[in-house]
RNA sequence: GGGCAGAUUCCCGAGUGGCCAAAGGGGACAGACUGUAAAUCUGCUGCAAAUUGCUUCGGUGGUUCGAAUCCACCUCUGCCCA
């Protein structure tokens, strides 16, 4: 089976600009394609990984990724998909989130002997002159054409800013200098980026009469159409220090029925004849398909060895059996305790099952709490340090959430 | 630059002097049911020393016994005219 038609089964293509050519591109090994990630957070998401994902396959069937960084494009905010106007960031915190990024693209991409490349697009857009560039890029522009894209469509009932009505032309722009310097013929992205991704080969058409292709992979969304990777809290992240292994693990272990199938083929590399052979479970059959669809995320993303620990800490909590060592753990230290004792809304704030007093005083009093298997009914429950020595004790809320506590 | 409309809690959105910690919906959280799923039903959803107190309706001042609500100025947003 060749990568394209691999592309296809897993259900990632959304838009080609050219199949033909570009089947002929990858399939071969002679494609030289970018994927851009602006870095608008300290860490990649799950969003990023579908596309480093992408970029491996395609990497492992030969082709050249270059990951780009848009540290300059990051200074004007890509208003796709968005509603309002995305904060400024200030220089330093998009220069630290670049280094991050970098950082944790290495351990998917094979950046060595010329495999891969890296490079930020602050490197052209900073030194740009406003003049020259009105002249060389914006001249190949309609504004009447750009206006009807669908990615400003959503801007135009609440408003779209001129700064952020350049980020297509700087985008194109990049792929121009790509073109011309790398030799990159490809873009890839997100769906979501298919307006943006036309404006770059189209520069490159009418800045140098030649061609070069775009491909856009389906967003991951749910099954009610909401995109995936997203909690109420924020989103999933790859850095371990901003969502837990078990956390990620947790998160794709939960996923609705509907979707469980369709993640493992977009987002895991395990064989399609396995994944057809998962299409006949049904019911509870299909918690086995979520179990290996959060474990072969969580070792791609986190390694072999912590995903076992999530699916042990996982199994130990949920199933019955199995160790206890591996599972979230907030240890209290000496400030956690008035009087010698810590009572039960301080316990469940300072575990991080509860964000104030009150909601912990909700939960307990909603029945949602059990600590130590024991389900606390009365507010005024107080514990003392000696009793989280040792294993420590299992603060629990609600079905799904568990803490163990121990004292440092 | 001129005119008009607007900014309310996580989101949408009601409230136009006291009955307002603020309707309704969504989401989130908790309970029941389940398969760590979905759907459904119930509760709950500012903070705390918790039948009470404190802080909150874009910002700053003011009027008033009392302001999300009235006045002034400011900031931001949308629409129309230039």
């Amino acid at each position: 089976m060749t990568v394209y038609d691999e592309l296809v089964a897993r259900g990632l293509i959304a838009q080609v600009t050219d199949e033909a050519e570009i089947k002929e591109l990858i399939n071969n090994g002679k494609a030289v394609f970018y994927i851009g990630f602006d870095p608008t957070a300290d860490s990649l998401h799950v969003g990023h990984f579908m596309a480093l994902c992408l970029m491996k396959r395609l990497q492992m069937a030969g082709n050249k990724p270059i990951a780009l960084i848009g540290g300059g494009t990051a200074m004007i905010g890509d208003p796709s998909g968005r509603t309002d106007m995305r904060q400024m960031m200030t220089k330093e915190t998009i220069q630290h989130n670049c280094d991050c990024f970098k950082q944790q693209m290495s351990r998917f991409i094979d950046f060595s002997e010329g495999k891969a490349m890296m490079v930020n697009n602050a490197d052209w857009l900073m030194d740009l002159n406003y003049i020259e560039v009105l002249r060389e890029v914006g001249a190949h522009f309609s504004v009447n054409r750009m206006l009807t894209a669908e990615c400003y469509k959503q801007r135009m009932e609440k408003g779209l800013s001129f700064l952020e009505f350049n980020y297509m032309i700087m985008q194109s722009y990049d792929f121009y200098c790509l073109f011309q310097k790398y030799g990159c013929n490809m873009q890839f992205g997100g769906d979501d980026q298919w307006s943006n991704m036309l404006g770059g080969t189209e520069l490159i058409r009418r800045k140098l009469g030649k061609d070069a292709y775009a491909m856009t992979i389906n967003l991951l969304l749910n099954s009610e159409g909401k995109k995936m990777g997203k909690t109420q809290s924020g989103a999933v992240w790859l850095d371990p220090a901003k969502t837990s292994p078990f956390d990620f693990f947790q998160y794709w272990r939960n996923v609705a029925d509907d979707d469980v199938l369709k993640c493992i083929r977009m987002l895991t590399f395990l064989p399609l004849e396995e994944i057809d052979a998962m299409e006949s479970w049904q019911g509870a059959e299909l918690n086995k398909a979520k179990e290996i669809l959060a474990f072969e995320l969580t070792k791609l993303v986190h390694g072999e060895e912590e995903a076992a620990k999530a699916k042990e800490a996982s199994h130990a909590l949920f199933a019955g059996g199995g160790s206890l060592a591996n599972m979230p753990t907030v240890a209290l230290t000496d400030a956690d305790f008035t009087d010698g004792t810590i009572d039960i809304m301080a316990l469940l704030v300072s575990a991080g099952l509860a964000t104030s007093r009150s909601d912990a005083r909700r939960a307990v009093e909603q029945g949602g709490v059990t600590v130590a298997d024991v389900k606390i009914s009365d507010i005024k429950t107080v514990y003392t340090p000696e009793q989280f020595a040792g294993e420590g004790l299992i603060a629990k809320r609600g079905k799904k959430k568990f803490v163990k506590v121990t004292v440092s």
